[in-house]
DNA sequence: AAATTTTTTGCAATCGATTGCACCCTATCG
DNA sequence: CGATAGGGTGCAATCGATTGCAAAAAATTT
């Protein structure tokens, strides 16, 4: 018994005028064309019949459908919920909806998922997914969508992007380290076919030197998943290998929790003997054992951020934009999980890092 | 620069026939009405253009817009993320594309935000959101909108919803607290507008005289919020008011975050002096201080399971579903938030407790 | 072989809004 | 007072697909 939603065409035989009439003085555009009477007349009858355009026919006619497409790895990695609000904020005062799809990180889902938002016909992306050499997201863009890339940016730089400053993340971190005395700093680095990754490695090595810590590459194990288990990898990887280090800077959270717990199986303390920083300051890490000490990133602004830069692109989408570049600053958070080095370093204590190799 | 996409015309046009009879043949519910060699030919064609079908054109016409509405209090509360991935994972398969909108736990907001959902002609709705007595759900449903609560659901249980063996959850809990010998306990207990807070403090009345457990109404306190900073304001109140218990019955895990803080800024130890229960099983709380003891629920599975019940109803609009309610089972998972009381109760410890009211 | 049925295809209306163009009416000017 | 300008409105085409109905073609029956 669904009761039929009144349309344009009812709204102008209640007023007696044409629907063109009334099409022109609903559009905020164009109501100047029309006396200012039976204007007031239209806008009266539109709310007595609750009249609301219907958005199919809007798509159809302008080719616009005020959705945008946001391509995250996995909604539920807690990092992207606050990134996609931001995004959903900015734009719903522009009167867009948002539509999120998810990658689950496989390189080949992304053109499949984006090509299916391309099908519906969305105004613009923003993609939090993107890879350094991202194929797809730069074909759409020479293909003239409206695109944005969130968090990580690709390497040419032809796209425009919000990111984080990871070099300076990475090095008031390292600074941290190096004031407690930490000398041999493990870099647990993230996969380096993200900005990220690659960006907080480089920074790693580039500001090690400066602070007097080694840059060995031994130091160095890189994760190709950005989880707690790639983590847990990793950390005994490395512990397999050498034992003569006090820090662990991690590439991002979870990953850091991930080596925490692989340190405690190998029978290590953090931060008895152990420092371990993360990257993010994902939601919980402050209530975790021990409070993670990492780099905070205002995941809410770096959405909203991306946004506006979208809609820049979508309000005009015959001109060819030059691409921006925002990188918001980083705030270090220093909790529980850093600690001065143990006396007797852990290279010391031999054996027992040992235990579980 | 943008190429434009290829039509229906284009591809009739490329093979020689009616665009009718391209779209006959490129639907599978039509298909058997085409000569099967042209058939073959309509769908070489179509994919030699890469034709998509314009999903604004079709929505205009047929009135579905295989968009479905996901309304959660909150996205950032990682309890909807794995919820919002089984309802997408569901639909995705009928090729359905979700749109999910936040109401920040703001019941006006909620009708407003559904009316946009509305207007852009969403096919359903899964509900996250609802109160007990939901009046705009009620209506929507009286409306004939095909629509469904997940994790909740309302009161008169007029409406389709998927939600959690609350009561059993609950009776396991109690059970398991009670074996450990935990005598006075507190119910610190959620909304009571929420069927997940009634349901739950109903539970813990109905079953504590069962085993044992004092009722009195001063072990029971009602937070609003769901969150943390509730579970620590709560916890205050109940500690000023008595201190003759040994263990917190919270009704999520987040009110059991906050709870775990509080009474750790009152000087009491978890689970030492007082064990602390949530409920959800969230990701992270088996890695927060100390592990949570919980009750696990299968968050995906409920979303699942909610978008099927909503697929139903989408399928044939003409037809008055009743209503159907599924409960999903849950699990006890116990971690190191519970222990046994200690030999003198909390009580004895005076003082301490009362540190800070 | 004619008549009838069945299958296959085309025609054209339709969904609801936008927008270039033409028209009409009023106001202004010569 | 007639011509002209210009503001305000209506007309009708259009976006791309779906679908009832009619027509044409093919198959079947008499």
């Amino acid at each position: 018994m669904r009761k039929r939603r009144a349309t344009l065409k009812d709204v102008a035989e209640l007023v007696g005028v044409h629907v063109s009439t009334v099409s022109r003085a609903l559009n905020p555009e164009t109501r100047h064309l029309i006396t200012a009477s039976i204007a007031q007349k239209i806008a009266a009858a539109s709310r007595a019949l609750d009249y609301r355009p219907n958005s199919a026919a809007y798509s159809l006619r302008t080719n616009r459908t005020r959705i945008i497409g946001v391509v995250v790895p996995d909604i539920t990695n807690s990092i992207f919920p606050p990134i996609i609000r931001g995004v959903e904020d900015a734009l719903a005062e522009h009167g867009y909806a948002t539509l999120v799809i998810n990658t689950d990180g496989r390189t080949e889902r992304e053109a499949t998922v984006i090509e299916a938002l391309a099908s519906r016909g969305v105004d613009g992306l923003v993609v939090a997914s993107v890879e350094r050499d991202d194929h797809t997201v730069r074909q759409l863009a020479a293909f003239g969508t409206a695109i944005v890339t969130v968090n990580r940016r690709i390497d040419d730089l032809s796209i425009s992007s919000v990111t984080n400053d990871e070099e300076d993340g990475v090095r008031m971190m390292l600074t941290h380290l190096a004031s407690l005395g930490h000398k041999n700093i493990v870099s647990l680095a993230g996969s380096q076919n993200f900005s990220t990754g690659q960006r907080r490695q480089t920074a790693f090595l580039d500001h090690a030197g400066k602070v007097g810590i080694s840059t060995d590459p031994s130091l160095t194990v890189f994760s190709n998943g950005f989880n707690e288990n790639a983590g847990e990898r990793c950390m005994e990887e490395v512990l397999a290998r050498r034992t003569d280090f006090t820090a662990v800077l991690c590439a991002n959270d979870r990953l850091a929790i991930g080596a925490i717990a692989a340190l405690r199986r190998g029978g290590l303390l953090c931060p008895t003997d152990i420092s371990v920083t993360g990257f993010n300051d994902m939601a919980m890490v402050d209530r975790i054992d021990p409070p993670l000490t990492t780099i905070r990133i205002q995941q809410h602004r770096v959405g909203y951020a991306a946004a506006e830069l979208l809609y820049e692109q979508m309000r005009d989408r015959t001109r060819t934009h030059a691409p921006r570049h925002v990188i918001m600053p980083v705030e270090l958070v220093v909790r529980g999980s850093t600690a001065p080095p143990p006396r007797t370093s852990a290279a010391a204590a031999g054996p027992r890092a040992r235990v579980r190799v």
